[in-house]
DNA sequence: AATGAATGAGGTTTCATTCAT
DNA sequence: GATGAATGAAACCTCATTCAT
């Protein structure tokens, strides 16, 4: 398995400190290679390309959010409670890993339609997670018995999303995770007053 | 007053076409001039450089959103029924001109940091409008009394956003427009059952 | 005669005006334009193309230089004066007019071969009174009988353009026409001791 | 030390030959490259820009003239000998290397005003050496006691300069080297008779 | 005569990728 | 496996000149 060779993990980390040091269009292959301490044509014995870093420095990242999300979550017993443990650990895990947040909320957006589509398969794992808990809570009814899987993840993602992108974008001046419960009341229970 | 002249909006739309069929990356000064029928030279009598086709662009067509949004808005009672209209019109106004969806939801995200910057800027407009409800909300009643405007801004803009990047991502395959309910109804009453 | 319209002279003018302030490569025709208050077209009613600027701009002022200085050099009897006489008028003419002075010595020779080659052709007509000057030194027995006049030409042309230069580059520190004797002692006398 | 790297002197080369036989503005880096024998890209591994191509050659070209002629004038004894052999070495060097003296007598000087004034930087080295040939000649009594080191070098640079650019400009037709020793006479003992 | 909006050709430089060592 | 020198394609923008008004 090519990520167990030694130089893998350190093509990726340097990857993610150049980028979002640099920015995407400043993330050449050499300037990772440097921060790699290996050569740049080393690069190419671990990576198809320069996208392939890219898919799989994702992989790898997001791989970890799903592993931890599941870890946590599988201690709570209610929707609503594994809800809050993943809004909580995705705002922790950006704010624990400042270079890791600028480069998924910012620079890896500006790719290529087709990298974002391959992206956007390596989400799915992290958008099933979020479908699974819907899911049970429709079942338990700790949901709305008719709401729409894929309209709710929408409003679950765009929101966590969202609210992480102005977080970076306001140069991480305030703690994200403590948005995490307001974040979460409102989306079990919207805008709207119930009176 | 520069938008006044006739190739400035013929250069613009062209921009649209342009950027929509071939990718940021692949829409060169070149094409859009020829999609413009103008020469080269003259898209630099009215913009400044690539990026200001872009900036201009965002701007010309998100100020038609804020200002069809407001058009419908001002006819509108209640905060609720002021963000069914904004949602309607926000799809609407993408359904009617996929074009426009494709650049505004996939390629323009590609721009760099600090084109994005200002676009932000630009979309500052639209996000307002937003706020401006919400606040209507509060103060009618018609919104919880200790809502976070800028969370709850947050969450119905990355609601819709993400609403609308996937319908783009899934080649428009459902209508858009006829997801407005629904969303408005769980940006109002979350996902959570009331019981 | 087209130097008798109106906006030749005033063309002229400009040129030099902006090509001392802004280089050559910088003196755009649009400028020149705009400082003579004429439009871009406006030029080309006057001038065959940019380059016929630069040359009547050289024609005009070299022809001016050979006007001035026959003019004074008419009052000398002996050679050796009239030597004096161009290399004090030469030194005074671009000392009094610093814009025309950086475009002859500096400007002017940032254009292609082609037209430093027409340049040369107007030179012609200063070096002919340089000719002159020697021809007659020689006939009248003030200058050396075997003197080569294409030498001592090249000798007295090259040394007031190295001193004019110098002196522009050296951004007219000192005052130029005070050089005049010693030049004139030098070119006359050279380096050497006569013992 | 770059200049050591085999490609480095072959790029220098091939610029002269493309400068001398294009003229500057028509020396476009591919046709330099392609000269060379070198890939566009490899040019900029060992220059910085354009502009430092044409400084290096400058510099190399410069230093082998000060090299060549400090050597040859070693053996010499007196500062008159020392000039003459500094006039028939840089008439023989330009005329050893056409190509060399198109490109130093007129193709060098269109570069724009910024990149001359680091030429002069390089040029300084050369007249540095007149002045120390003049220096010694007035401390010897060779020269003139009162002689201005500074007139008397730009009457030397001057006259061999224009000398050698009217020669360059009349196509080589005649032998410049030859031209060496009247040159010496005229800039030792100038126009005058001295009865 | 005068205008000025429109034209369109042309070149420097970057950087992902290769391959001989 | 590791290296890094070499490759070469590709595009934004400027500005002299034209011509319909």
């Amino acid at each position: 398995m090519k990520s167990n060779r030694p130089k893998y993990k350190q093509i990726i980390d340097a990857a993610v400190v150049i980028i979002a040091e640099n920015g995407y269009h400043q993330a050449q292959v050499s300037k990772i290679a440097k921060q790699a301490k290996v050569a740049d044509g080393t690069i190419y014995l671990y990576f198809k390309n320069k996208e392939d870093i890219l898919i799989s420095l994702f992989q790898e990242k997001m791989g970890y959010f799903v592993e931890q999300i599941e870890l946590e979550i599988s201690g709570k017993e209610s929707a609503q409670d594994k809800l809050l443990v993943l809004i909580k650990k995705h705002f922790q895990i950006l704010s624990d890993d400042v270079h890791l947040a600028v480069v998924t909320q910012l620079e890896l957006r500006q790719s290529n339609k087709e990298l974002r589509l391959r992206i956007n398969d390596v989400l799915r794992g992290y958008l099933n997670l979020i479908d699974s808990i819907i899911i049970e809570g429709k079942e338990t009814g700790a949901f709305l018995p008719d709401l729409s899987v894929k309209l709710a993840r929408q409003m679950i993602f765009g929101t966590i999303d969202e609210t992480a992108t102005t977080w970076v974008m306001n140069d991480q001046k305030y703690s994200l995770p403590k948005q995490a419960e307001a974040v979460h009341q409102l989306l079990l229970g919207g805008c709207a007053c119930k009176n």
